[in-house]
DNA sequence: CTACGTGTAGACCAATCGGTCTAATCCCAG
DNA sequence: CTGGGATTAGACCGATTGGTCTACACGTAG
């Protein structure tokens, strides 16, 4: 069972995804996640012997790992895979407006402002390639051919990061509303 | 006429935004970027009196103005808007590649990853406003109607944010390359 | 010549950076 | 109880951060 009381590894791991999301890798000091954290410095230097880095790792899994359970709940639930992309799109608007209109993707925002490093792209890549086939394989399961299926993962998953730049900048959820109609994703909006 | 030796303050720009699109706002110094420009810090602190902050906005602009350079040159010797927007994708790709299949969105890097002032989000709406515009009107110039030039113009813009993103992660200008596809501007690939 | 505004040059500063290290504490095994 | 690994606690470190400040070089106006 799941403590009530979440670990200082978890804490630490829970807070420095939080903060690495809305600044940045280089944005966030260990200090700030400490604080945050209410946990000393020899606690992370203990669970994370790399420090920063590692920290930044585990930080990227876990909002990876809560972005496909947001996934999960809008695709498992719908009638059809389009259907599912957009109430995708619409879930993670309502979060974005939640964030005063900040918060875009978590794994751009701490893998891609770090340290330009092999092992930072390559957990971007496995991270990102594991949404696409994930929400391929929902495509699957609702009837759509392999590749079509893979087409449409990537165009949502394309069309997701752009949209949270373009909302972040101008301060509203509205394009990442309007992705599913763009992406033809809507009803009455195409081939869908 | 335009010197052959740029000035102090230019060199300061142009350094500055291909640091700030390579490793982000906070990923790098003002050492770094007077060093590379080989001027000396009072130089910074006179044309720049807020430092770090002003130089990050003077290098979003001319960040911009250079995309908005590419874009031109693609969209304004195109035969028709798709064909345009081709184009520009392609000429996008082909300077990822040279890049080391890093370089993202400089605006994205530059005033994102920087502190969460409003100085700076309305930087970033203000530039990403008129490339959407520029873009738009090329389609008003290739006789689309107004309302459907700004969504093909919207939609170019978020695939390529889109792209760019998955693009570095993959270190391959393959999602890049596959854009005009996806929105439907390619030949042969649906009603454009 | 002097006077002055522009720009260059870099020493210098406090604050913060990420990281190391030692000591103390906790908790279970025996 | 004792022993000992796991974990917490935070002082401490050198390096780097963005920024300030003074001195001076240069050109032009008077």
């Amino acid at each position: 069972m799941t403590s009530l009381i979440p670990s200082t590894r978890d804490r630490l791991v829970l807070n420095a995804a939080l903060l690495f999301r809305q600044k940045g890798y280089h944005g966030v000091g260990v200090a700030e996640i400490l604080a945050r954290a209410k946990a000393p410095k020899g606690s992370l230097y203990h669970h994370f012997p790399n420090g920063k880095a590692d920290l930044a790792l585990a930080a990227a899994d876990w909002a990876s790992a809560q972005m496909q359970r947001v996934a999960a709940d809008a695709f498992e639930t719908a009638k059809s895979f389009d259907a599912g992309a957009t109430t995708f799109c619409f879930k993670l608007a309502k979060l974005f407006d939640l964030s005063d209109h900040w918060d875009g993707c978590p794994v751009s925002s701490t893998l891609f402002e770090g340290p330009q490093n092999q092992a930072f792209r390559e957990k971007a890549a496995s991270v990102f390639s594991g949404w696409i086939d994930q929400i391929a394989e929902y495509g699957r399961a609702a009837g759509l051919p392999r590749d079509i299926a893979r087409d449409r993962a990537e165009a949502l998953f394309i069309g997701l990061e752009g949209a949270w730049v373009l909302a972040r900048a101008l301060k509203t959820s509205g394009p990442i509303k309007r992705l599913p109609r763009l992406l033809g994703f809507a009803p009455g909006s195409g081939d869908g």
